[in-house]
DNA sequence: GATGAGGAAGAAG
DNA sequence: CTTCTTCCTCATC
């Protein structure tokens, strides 16, 4: 059978063009509805030397998988207030010494909140690099790199389409930008996305600085690791579907192990798995019913099957990691 | 209606 | 040639 559907587009469905063309995207038809985060900066902001971190309970919305795995709110809302309307009063000498302990207390208690917040924002930019195969730094970005990076902070913050209002641009071209440049191309989201860069950027200027023994976390992340990844080769959907299974703490509710040793998993959200393989593979059309077409071939190549009793969108991996 | 299986054709590397 | 992607029909849950 052909496919008779396929000739309408004006432009190939593969050309960045395609996933940039306001009346071709079907990223952001989903969007239309929903009511988009404002005044990102007019928040309060937790800021210290080396980088800036928005509030963060702003960045960690509902049904977003980058995100869940984020920073809880609750880490900064225990942060210890340093303004002086809040702080216990000093009446004697005698609290003098005790409020300096409170002090430096306080002052280790901010250190490791510090620690673990700039652990958590590097963790999920690797993260978000490995989704959409772009390197960390928004000063080495391509143009496609770049819409990439759009397409994803439209799907991380629902927002509705900004990435045809950045057409064209490179990731230092991008980088020069000031906010106002930010609003010009984009009036309302303008703050929301420069905001965004900004924590990239700091990220990536923070691990410039920082030897990466530092900053390596418990897991199997590191940034040592996409560097290395990238430019990587074109993934595979198994591959993918394996990252994935790997990052439990970001993707369990979107995908998870059954039985992790006979590599048996179960997809729990398919609209939301086909949407982050379509973030990878710039294929913005992808749906489950694609996806899983995509799977079903792996079963002649023995790659993926059914398991012994089959059960909808649960798969195996033929040979476990 | 969502999911599953699989045929067919085409794009991309 | 391989690996999807897209579209399709039919079956099943």
């Amino acid at each position: 059978m052909g496919s008779p559907g396929r000739e309408h587009m004006g432009c190939t469905a593969h050309s960045p063009l395609y996933i940039t063309h306001p009346h071709t995207n079907p990223w952001l038809e989903e969007a239309e509805d929903i009511k988009p985060p404002r005044g990102l900066l007019g928040l309060p902001e937790v800021s210290w030397p080396g980088i800036y971190v928005p509030c963060y309970d702003r960045l960690a919305m509902e049904e977003n998988p980058w995100v869940l795995g984020m920073t809880e709110p609750p880490a900064l809302a225990a942060l210890p207030s340093r303004t002086p309307e809040v702080s216990p009063p000093a009446p004697s000498q005698a609290q003098d010494s005790s409020s300096e302990v409170e002090g430096q207390v306080e002052e280790r208690c901010l250190e490791q909140v510090r620690t673990m917040v700039v652990g958590e924002v590097l963790k999920d930019v690797d993260t978000a690099c490995k989704l959409l195969n772009i390197v960390p730094d928004p000063l080495d970005w391509s143009c496609v790199h770049v819409q990439k990076w759009l397409l994803w902070t439209e799907h991380l913050y629902k927002l509705p389409q900004v990435s045809t209002m950045f057409q064209e641009l490179t990731g230092r071209d991008l980088c020069s930008m000031t906010e106002a440049h930010f609003r010009q191309h984009s009036l309302q989201f303008g703050d929301v996305l420069y905001a965004h860069l900004d924590i990239w950027r700091s990220a990536a200027a923070m691990k410039e600085r920082c030897p990466p023994e530092d900053s390596k976390s418990a897991d199997d992340d590191s940034w040592s690791d996409v560097m290395c990844n990238y430019p990587s080769q074109p993934i595979h959907l198994w591959q993918f579907l394996q990252e994935l299974l790997l990052k439990p703490h970001n993707y369990s509710r979107c995908i998870r192990w059954l039985n992790k040793e006979k590599g048996i998993f179960k997809i729990e959200d398919s609209a939301h798995v086909a949407r982050l393989w379509g973030i990878r593979k710039n294929r913005p059309a992808m749906n489950y019913d694609k996806l899983s077409r995509s799977i079903r071939q792996y079963y002649k190549k023995g790659i993926i099957r059914k398991p012994d009793v089959s059960r909808r969108l649960v798969y195996q991996f033929v040979n476990p990691v």
